[in-house]
DNA sequence: CTTTTAATTGATATTGAGTATCAATAAGGA
DNA sequence: TCCTTATTGATACTCAATATCAATTAAAAG
């Protein structure tokens, strides 16, 4: 039984929902629901985050439909070092993601220098690249803002 | 009681031991079996596997020794997309990983150009960085061989 | 609109990785 | 050798994630 209230039910044409129905996966209230969620937080977030957020959609629904949408592509799952891997929209293509380690604020960028430097590492490497993954962990603007407001008030 | 088999406890002087004598750590029978075992290995493990090889070890100890070994800068910890993270010996100062990706091999390599992007990338991103991380997803040579082995059998 | 059929859901149980606890034990300096 | 403190490891626990499976729902067919 789906227990969605009314207002979260709404289903609203996304390009998330779509991804899952282009992979002839069923439009449900559940699916819409989940879509809706991480298309409206807009930052990263983990799959429990998520099962808070959406105490109306069973966690198995949850995390089977973050599955989906990794799947689909439509999603990039980025291991973190310590604790459950974090969940961002991909926006673009290929891209890879800076993580503050302060606040855990993921963004996103593109760079074709990167893409360079794996074509002239392909004569060093011992096989054939299938892939690359890239993280740069910075400390954000709105963090470095936050330690200089920490500091003038001592 | 730790009850570590003559043969097994005998105590080597290494790299791995010594980093954490070196940070004040005692140098035990169980510290030992556990550094000793990650070096005669020589490839990249999980801590389960580690638990499973060392069944005389107890799995805190086990754990709390890769810790350590993590803390003092001997060890690299991976976090790979699915399943628990594996752990590689630090042979070189900084480094990225190649990781095969049918048979689960870690290898190592260092690149000049790796750096020089991360210098031009600052402009471009929003905050200071503080770090990087890189993989590389390969098929191994071996893999390579052994995948046209199978198709030269049909 | 109703029927039909297969996909989907979600409460629950289960797995697996990793950590906390704490009494017993071992390391290593005095 | 003794003494103090770090270390160990059996056990219990937490947390993330998956498997199970009867009840439910989507949507295609009639």
């Amino acid at each position: 039984m789906c227990t969605i209230p009314a207002d979260t039910a709404q289903i609203i044409e996304t390009s998330l929902i779509t991804a899952l129905e282009d992979r002839g996966l069923r439009k449900t209230t559940a699916r819409a629901a989940v879509t809706q969620r991480i298309e409206l937080a807009g930052d990263a977030f983990t799959a429990e985050q998520l099962c808070r957020e959406l105490p109306e959609v069973g966690r198995a629904t949850v995390y089977r439909t973050i599955r989906h949408l990794v799947d689909a592509g439509a999603l990039c799952k980025l291991p973190i070092l310590d604790g459950a891997p974090m969940y961002s929209v991909a926006r673009v293509e290929h891209h890879h993601h800076t993580i503050c380690s302060r606040c855990g604020a993921v963004g996103e960028f593109r760079h074709s220098t990167v893409e360079r430097v794996m074509r002239s590492l392909e004569k060093e490497i011992d096989g054939d690249i299938v892939g690359h993954r890239m993280e740069i962990f910075i400390t954000c603007n709105q963090c470095l803002a936050a330690i200089a407001e920490g500091e003038s008030h001592d």
